[in-house]
DNA sequence: TCCTTGACGGAGA
DNA sequence: ATCTCCGCCAAGG
């Protein structure tokens, strides 16, 4: 059997997020077993496709904020689909402390 | 092949 | 809170 790729461990921790949680990049790599590999956590959900059913919009930055510009339409979606299951933002950013995922 | 980019992050100052 | 520097490394030019 092959070692699975990077990017299928990356799917693998992002998918069991939970509803109503976050996760930043670093602890996805983290938890993938790709210590300091945060930025390839961001790579690999750059190349989701459009109607991947991964919750990549539950993946933010250690700074509790989303990783686009503001005045961007991805940033909008990512924004609404958190809202959505009631994670507020205040002042463009999500307190870590309430909302971060703790397996 | 070399150089730059980038959905990042932590340590310092 | 803000900024710089450095680590990491796949991809694209």
């Amino acid at each position: 059997m092959q070692e699975p790729s990077y990017q299928e461990k990356i799917w693998q921790v992002v998918a069991m997020i939970p509803e109503g949680k976050v996760a930043t990049y670093g602890q996805v790599a983290e938890l993938a077993g790709l210590p300091r590999m945060a930025r390839a956590v961001g790579r690999t959900l750059s190349q989701l496709p459009k109607d991947t059913q991964l919750p990549w919009f539950r993946v933010i930055n250690a700074q509790g904020k989303i990783s686009f510009p503001s005045d961007s339409s991805a940033y909008l979606r990512q924004r609404e689909r958190l809202e959505q299951e009631g994670i507020s933002l205040i002042n463009g950013k999500i307190r870590l402390k309430d909302y971060q995922w703790n397996p």
